[in-house]
DNA sequence: TATAATTAAGTTGTGCACAATATAATTGTT
DNA sequence: AACAATTATATTGTGCACAACTTAATTATA
């Protein structure tokens, strides 16, 4: 194993900057859609399950309470998204989507191919790549729930 | 190319959670080394090469001044760093270590190979994953140039 | 050689990301 | 039924990350 302390050789700093980099791809597509990339992940969960939990949009998206809360609080005052409390129980809120936000998921249909097309990449190469970033992510929940 | 609107399908989803998620991973153990990770980045760049402008750390790690200036004060009030401006041209900060600062990178140089234990990775395959990600970025670099 | 353009670093403001804590609703236990 | 433990959300504080702007030093050019 790579034991030298050399940024280069270390995975993560490849994941770091790699991550950050596509981001910055992403933010010019978001912009006339009126998003920052993380509020664009939280209308693509809204957009796959309308009517979902706050809590359950937090655990897709590997975020918590103190991001979420004033994140989805942005997505009121746009216009996108409505919060309500579930009758059921009253601790849980529940996530809807208003006319503006729903209309938006056919702007943000041409989004996926936009940045395929910016990265050239083709079909088969895609799908190696994310096999090995979900294999990554396997790897640290197993390392996680083995450590509690 | 995929072009389904789902969370998961989407490579910069992918590549965003398990950037987030390996990043907690370092957060234990870095936090002996009073280190935050990106704290860490520029260590490893000023462990590799001492006095090396503070703009080209920034070059190496993606960051710019409004990340880098306030990071650099942390990392000198903890006492790891020293700025000095260069005499040849006075606008140039050179970063140099302190003796603590020099001494920490024992204390590093166990770093990956715990987060390698961690992840249980043989060495082919975080050859084949550090590759990918170098992909990626070499990708988003020439569609970044092709633009300007 | 004035002065315009460029460059390096810093500052301000916005929005994540997360730890720690608080609050209120629900569930479990005696 | 009373009360302890748990759960969902919100708030506070710290530290990134970056855009936009400011300041000071250097370089280019008229």
């Amino acid at each position: 194993m790579k034991s030298s302390l050399t940024l280069e050789h270390q995975i993560c700093f490849q994941l770091y900057t790699a991550s950050k980099e596509l981001t910055r791809l992403y933010r010019p597509i978001l912009a006339p859609l009126n998003l920052t990339y993380s509020q664009y992940l939280v209308m693509l969960v809204l957009w796959e399950e309308e009517g979902i939990d706050l809590k359950q949009v937090g655990e897709r998206l590997t975020l918590d309470s103190g991001t979420l809360s004033p994140l989805v609080k942005r997505l009121m005052q746009i216009g996108y998204v409505e919060k309500v409390r579930a009758q059921d129980d009253e601790r849980r809120i529940v996530l809807t989507l208003t006319d503006s936000g729903r209309a938006l998921r056919e702007q943000a249909e041409d989004v996926p191919r936009q940045v395929s097309g910016m990265l050239k990449i083709d079909e088969a190469t895609y799908v190696a790549y994310m096999e090995m970033l979900i294999d990554i992510k396997a790897r640290l929940k197993a390392f996680g729930e083995q450590q509690g």
